[in-house]
RNA sequence: GCCGGGAUGGCGGAAUUGGUAGACGCCUGGGACUUAAAAUCCCAUGUCCUUUAUGGGCGUGUCGGUUCGAGUCCGACUCCCGGCACCA
């Protein structure tokens, strides 16, 4: 036949087998019984234009994945949704000129007609769409939860700012200084937004992180790395200002064993200092210029890449050291962050490189108070001179100048110099954390409406949850002006007051998408509810999520944000488990010409011509066998063509036919030999399904296929012959069972319509290993001289070391190895035997 | 700078607790079948040396160590990828 023609009925057959598992309900779970369930979950995706090869990848991972779960007998639930709101929908549409609801459901529906011809499955009468009302609805309630639990708050604030998206984003969405979307450089703004107090559950993220055994432990390590937990001292330095409140300047610092090194105290352009002493500061003039002047360079926080460092002294008031009461000077820098700690810091030159910097930059007094200890080699900043360009002592040590604490390791200086200050209520202990709360108010139109409304007589009001949904309007001119395109609609934001009944206005932004997948695990599982968004009886029976797949891009924002509402819906008792995905899989992108493939960067390659080629099954099985699921991967075409010549062997002996080829191999293989791989192919397999090793998986099946089809029974009596036919059978069940998952609907096939099975090979138990045909009677063993391989020789299996060693020993081949005399006989049983002359 | 991950043929990648390095597939070369091509099948395919074999040397980023034996364990280093970064 031609392969034209082939492909062709392929995916014919494709469709036929797509539409019966439909039929049979294959992916639809029974969710009033969780008792054998298991929850497996791909992170739900932006509907976007055509899928290519990078998001396939995704999807057929998860398929692979969970078909075998059904194999397993586990009552799947494998849901699939659209996480619709959001920038790269508004974008393309106003792109294209034409309503993101339209553009939107025009996108799902390509979407959904790929991944059916894919032949990838999901539970779709479970699906949900997060930009309709039936489901942001429960957004604007989840919302209003943490509004009442004072969890969502409005506050001024200096906000990072795309000028390309037109709105504010969070710090998760500024990624180097620039728009996660559209890549463009951040600005800062001063604006009054909405935020999540995230900070509240800071400690629990962290600490939780422990808990999550089967998570990548790069993905821990960034969370960890965001959270960001210092332990310290807060520590008070008076001001030597006369009736001045307060009296005093507070720094956070995590190495209070420096503290007599201090020499100068180093504050943030923004800290409150210059306003609360105004009347005292000599020079205010000059350090107002001084402010004004870095406020104008800084418009991005990012945009200082030489990082040199500047300031100015403010004279008038002097800082006491709280440890020996000596006065040091006050600094204005733009070195240090309001929005860390306490704005201020304690500058101690000898001993961070930052404050070095800035001290030989303005000549401050250098001081030595922390001595390496006797065996460490780096070497220390003396107080002179202090020109030279010298790297501070950042390590931990012994005190020196440092009165009363001299000789002391920093560890026990640490403790006697906080605990003595504490005694005098100059100093408190603290953690702080580098998370910053999660800014959720956005500037656009496609979004779920912030359901507040503000009355000018009675304030800051919460839209009841009877009158939920705050209903998005669909005629709203949306292009983004830098504020939300809903001003603009004043049957929208005209609203009388709930409470005074008086003329009040909406809140005019919408929320941040990633609250609206911040919870939508839930909502899987009761998609029609009407009365509440989760229902938490069958949330606490179906969760957490078994198996979570998604992209490693969403590291930081999706996986900490989902973590954190889970731990505030625990915290209000409407669930009872505090983290939403006990194991998680992060895929690996696809790379062509060294980027990631994507329609922006032009590298794209679509699958449907491979699949029109080769049909869906080649395809898959390539794209699974190409790389470890969860590395990055260079794409090429090339090897497709390989599993199509795979597939036809496995078709050819499972329909019996025979190789044409004349020199075809001679193999020796015996019914045990082709027995043995059967079983040792589904051990292999199984092991490999479970950590999601589909790469190996599928290479063992091919061993199994090539032996198979070497396989010539030699059986000479009928009674023989009957038992060989049963055991080629036995091997292209295995094969078929195994490869099930990866080539499902060529399996299905050969299952049902070669092989006259009536049920679908979905619905065959999973095959387990029989141990007792695994083991040889046989056994090779290596032979190794000085560590050397000289030999291989085959052996009984447990064979006793006595006869071993004189079977070795008359062996022709070894003869010329051995003739000095043996100093040692290692052997391990079954496997090798080290001879050491 | 700190944290995490990695480096194996021409290529993608295999290798249980340390025990035959290169499975499986691609590419390439040779052969069979064919008028021819496609398809299929067979053989070869890390590298070097003596092409006599059933031969030998060297080989998993570099250097050293532990061990009868190291891709795997330990120490130092180089490079690559990712995260955080003026975070006190």
């Amino acid at each position: 036949m031609k392969k034209r023609q082939m492909a062709k009925d392929r995916r014919q057959i494709e469709k036929r087998w797509q539409d019966y598992w439909d039929e049979i309900k294959l992916f639809e779970p029974d969710l009033k019984n969780p008792k054998h369930k298991y929850y497996c979950l791909m992170m739900f995706p932006y509907p976007s234009a055509a899928l290519h090869i990078g998001h396939m990848r995704n999807y057929i991972l998860g398929d692979a994945f969970a078909r075998y779960k059904i194999t397993q007998g586990f009552n799947l639930l494998t849901p699939m949704g659209w996480d619709a709101f959001g920038l790269p929908a508004e974008n393309a549409a106003i792109k294209n000129n034409i309503h993101p609801a339209e553009s939107t459901a025009e996108n799902i529906a390509t979407m959904k007609k790929q991944l059916c011809q894919w032949g990838v499955g999901y539970a779709w009468s479970k699906e949900i769409n997060s930009s309709f009302p039936e489901y942001y609805k429960w957004t604007q309630w989840l919302f209003l939860q943490l509004y009442k639990n004072g969890l969502a708050y409005r506050k001024k604030a200096e906000v990072n700012f795309c000028p390309s998206c037109q709105t504010v984003l969070a710090n998760e969405q500024v990624i180097e200084g620039k728009c996660e979307r559209c890549g463009t450089i951040i600005e800062q703004k001063y604006l009054k937004q909405w935020f999540l107090k995230i900070t509240a559950y800071a400690p629990k993220l962290l600490n939780d992180l422990d808990l999550l055994n089967r998570w990548p432990e790069r993905v821990k390590t960034m969370q960890r790395n965001w959270i960001g937990r210092s332990e310290g001292d807060e520590i008070t330095f008076t001001v030597n200002s006369s009736n001045q409140k307060p009296k005093f300047v507070k720094v956070f610092t995590t190495r209070s064993d420096t503290l007599f090194g201090c020499t100068y105290l180093a504050l943030s352009i923004k800290h409150a200092i210059i306003t609360n002493y105004k009347l005292q500061i000599t020079n205010y003039k000059k350090v107002e210029g001084y402010i004004k002047q870095v406020k104008a360079r800084n418009v991005s926080k990012y945009n200082n890449p030489d990082k040199e460092k500047t300031g100015i002294e403010i004279k008038g008031i002097k800082a006491i050291n709280p440890v020996n009461n000596e006065q040091i000077p006050i600094w204005i820098t733009d070195y240090v962050l309001m929005e860390y700690g306490t704005g201020a810091i304690m500058a101690v030159p000898a001993h961070d490189q930052r404050d070095l910097e800035f001290a030989q930059k303005y000549n401050l007094p250098i001081k030595k108070v922390i001595q390496p200890t006797v065996n460490s080699q780096q070497s220390t900043v003396n107080s002179l001179p202090r020109t030279e360009n010298r790297q501070a002592y950042e390590e931990e040590g012994i005190l020196v100048n440092s009165g009363e604490y001299n000789g002391l390791n920093s560890q026990e200086a640490k403790k006697k110099i906080s605990a003595n200050l504490q005694k005098k209520g100059l100093a408190e202990k603290k953690v702080i954390y580098r998370l910053r709360d999660w800014l959720i108010s956005r500037q656009r139109y496609w979004g779920s409406p912030i359901p507040i409304i503000y009355c000018p007589k009675c304030g800051t009001l919460p839209v009841s949850e009877k009158d939920l949904p705050v209903l998005l309007p669909k005629d709203t001119e949306f292009k983004p002006r830098g504020e939300s395109p809903l001003k603009r609609n004043k049957n929208f934001l005209r609203i009388a007051c709930p409470k005074c009944k008086g003329a009040a206005e909406r809140e005019i932004d919408t929320m941040d998408t990633f609250i609206d997948s911040s919870w939508y695990y839930l909502r899987y599982l009761s998609p029609e509810d009407k009365n509440k968004a989760f229902d938490s009886k069958l949330a606490n029976q179906w969760l957490p999520v078994d198996q979570y797949i998604g992209g490693v891009e969403h590291a930081i924002l999706h996986l900490l944000y989902s973590r954190f509402i889970t731990k505030f819906l625990y915290d209000l008792k409407l669930v009872n488990f505090q983290e939403p995905f006990l194991s998680l899989f992060t895929q690996g992108m696809v790379i062509k010409d060294g980027l990631k493939m994507s329609k922006s960067k032009g590298n794209v390659i679509y699958p449907d011509a491979l699949i029109e080629k080769y049909g869906a099954d080649a395809v898959r099985l390539y794209i699974l066998f190409i790389a470890p699921p969860d590395k990055d991967v260079e794409w090429n075409s090339k090897g497709v063509e390989g599993m199509w010549r795979f597939l036809k062997k496995v078709e050819k002996i499972t329909k019996g036919e025979r190789g044409k080829g004349k020199g075809e191999r001679e193999e020796k293989r015996t019914e045990k030999d082709l027995r043995r791989k059967i079983h040792q192919t589904i051990k292999k397999v199984n092991e490999d399904m479970e950590r999601l090793h589909f790469n190996t998986a599928i290479s063992s099946i091919m061993e199994l296929v090539n032996q198979a089809s070497s396989y010539k029974p030699q059986a000479t009596s009928l009674k023989e012959k009957s038992e060989t036919c049963s055991l080629q059978l036995e091997a292209c069940k295995t094969i078929l069972l195994l490869l099930a998952p990866f080539a499902p609907h060529f399996c299905e096939e050969l299952w049902q319509n070669t092989l006259k099975n009536k049920e679908s090979v979905f619905k065959h138990s999973r095959l387990k290993h029989n141990p007792q045909f695994i083991e040889q009677e046989i056994v090779l063993l290596i032979v190794q001289v000085n560590g050397k391989l000289r030999a291989k020789i085959e052996t009984e299996r447990n064979i006793e070391e006595k006869k071993l060693r004189k079977i070795i020993l008359n062996d022709e081949r070894l003869k010329k190895w051995l003739s000095k005399p043996i100093k040692k006989f290692i052997s391990v049983p079954n496997r090798i035997v080290n001879i050491v002359i």
